[in-house]
DNA sequence: TCTGGGGTCCTCTGCCCT
DNA sequence: TCTGAGGGCAGAGGACCC
């Protein structure tokens, strides 16, 4: 087996995937300013394409702003369970050159092929491999990093990006590889923001140091960036600073929580309405619990008021639950002890709901109250699995689910960048 | 002029127990 | 019996990522 310092890892990024994909759907709108996410008032971007970038348009900018600074720009509502598939057989071309690969999100991967390199060739053979087959066979592009380590093949990847300008996209490398021996060459000009890990809260106590770059930093005693940063995240990132990342590629990271939010498109005072989201959002969670065959200990409810103010609230269960009613209780009974009347900063702008401290189905301690109830739950909650696997989400939910006579369940992403309209 | 959703990890604090 | 130290854990919040 190779060692720490032989390792061949690679991150593949798709360029501007939600828009991407859009544009294979829509290929009228090919060069010109495409923006996907929320449109209502409190929606945001949620990818822009170049053309849009160039306007200063980027990920994450409140939608109201995407449109005052690029107004000729088309908004394109997402799509979260389309974009879903197409990163599936994105990956699966991932796993076709590695059984070790670290999917980050829908758009972006580790792969470590060090073990494959003898069968393919070496990183930027496989990198150019990847790009021509994910070209080929879903018409996208995507950039790929490759380094000895994780962080430096992401941060090779980011350098190899296609960077918006005024007068159209300029196409970037496409492929950056960072030699063994060359880490701290390539590192320390890089602004520090670059880390993953610095953000503005940390760039700020880093600026305070009079560090700029990655190499500033790098030239600080460790004991200094511990004593600004703390000790988990200073010596981490002394430790990227000087190249020292020994982080595996991980193919099965268990989920550690579960959660669903949604803001609303307008502050909320009517108790009964939180408390109708909850059981909907409680729903939503047991739901994507059971299909992932988990349970989960602690239930967080969170609040965000009208001021922006955020709270948690959670508690944790004497046993692992996975059905809506344990965690609709659990979430009702916490929102009892939070006040949240007229007078709250003018109401609540987002209600969340978390299940964290997982566990694989089957892990239960049963108390004596849930010998009583608890089986009928769990046996009621596989039922309704199996009616919405046949007839869809809309077919069985809770009552309180009802708009107007007719059910208006919760799916995953289906709100993803903001409330797009009023629900009463 | 505003600031989404779904996550992970870290830090701080308070409580309980030894 | 009281007190303090220290560890473990839960809860809350902050920072960060895509």
């Amino acid at each position: 087996m190779a060692g720490r310092g032989d390792r061949t890892i690679l991150h593949v990024d798709m360029d501007a995937f939600f828009v991407s994909v859009e544009l294979r759907r829509r290929p009228e709108l090919v060069g010109r300013p495409v923006v996907v996410g929320g449109r209502g008032a409190r929606g945001v971007v949620a990818a822009a394409s170049y053309e849009a970038r160039a306007h200063g348009v980027h990920s994450a900018m409140p939608s109201v702003q995407a449109a005052r600074l690029c107004p000729e720009a088309v908004f394109l509502p997402g799509d979260h369970s389309h974009y879903s598939e197409v990163s599936r057989r994105v990956m699966a071309v991932f796993a076709g050159v590695t059984p070790l690969v670290e999917p980050l999100s829908l758009d972006e991967a580790f792969l470590d092929i060090t073990g494959t390199r003898r069968l393919h060739g070496d990183g930027p053979t496989v990198a150019a491999m990847i790009r021509d087959q994910v070209r080929d066979r879903e018409g996208l592009e995507c950039t790929v990093g490759v380094a000895p380590s994780k962080f430096l093949a992401k941060l090779a990847s980011a350098r190899a990006k296609p960077r918006p300008t005024p007068s159209g996209p300029e196409p970037g490398l496409g492929v950056l590889e960072v030699l063994a021996g060359q880490e701290t060459a390539f590192l320390h000009p890089l602004p520090v923001s670059a880390l993953w890990g610095v953000g503005p809260a940390t760039l700020g106590r880093l600026t305070r140091l009079g560090v700029r770059t990655v190499g500033d930093l790098a030239a600080l005693p460790e004991a200094t960036v511990i004593s600004a940063l703390g000790r988990g995240v200073g010596a981490h990132l002394h430790r990227l600073a000087h190249a020292v990342d020994d982080r595996e590629v991980e193919p099965d990271v268990a989920p550690k929580s579960l959660s669903h939010e949604e803001t609303f498109a307008e502050d909320v005072v009517d108790p009964l309405r939180l408390a109708r989201e909850i059981v909907r959002q409680a729903d939503a969670v047991a739901g994507r619990l059971r299909g992932a065959g988990l349970r989960g200990r602690t239930v967080t409810l969170k609040i965000r008021f009208g001021d922006f103010r955020t709270i948690t609230r959670s508690v944790t269960l004497p046993s692992p639950v996975d059905t809506a009613p344990a965690i609709t209780r659990a979430a009702k009974d916490l929102l009892d002890g939070v006040e949240v009347g007229i007078g709250s900063a003018g109401g609540v702008r987002l209600l969340g709901v978390a299940v964290t401290g997982l566990a694989a189905d089957g892990v239960e301690q049963l108390t004596f109250d849930d010998l009583g109830g608890s089986e009928g739950w769990t046996q009621a909650s596989r039922v309704v699995d199996e009616i919405r696997r046949r007839w869809g989400d809309e077919a069985i939910g809770p009552a309180v689910s009802t708009t107007g006579g007719r059910l208006d369940p919760i799916r995953r992403g289906s709100q993803q960048w903001g409330p797009d309209q009023k629900r009463s």
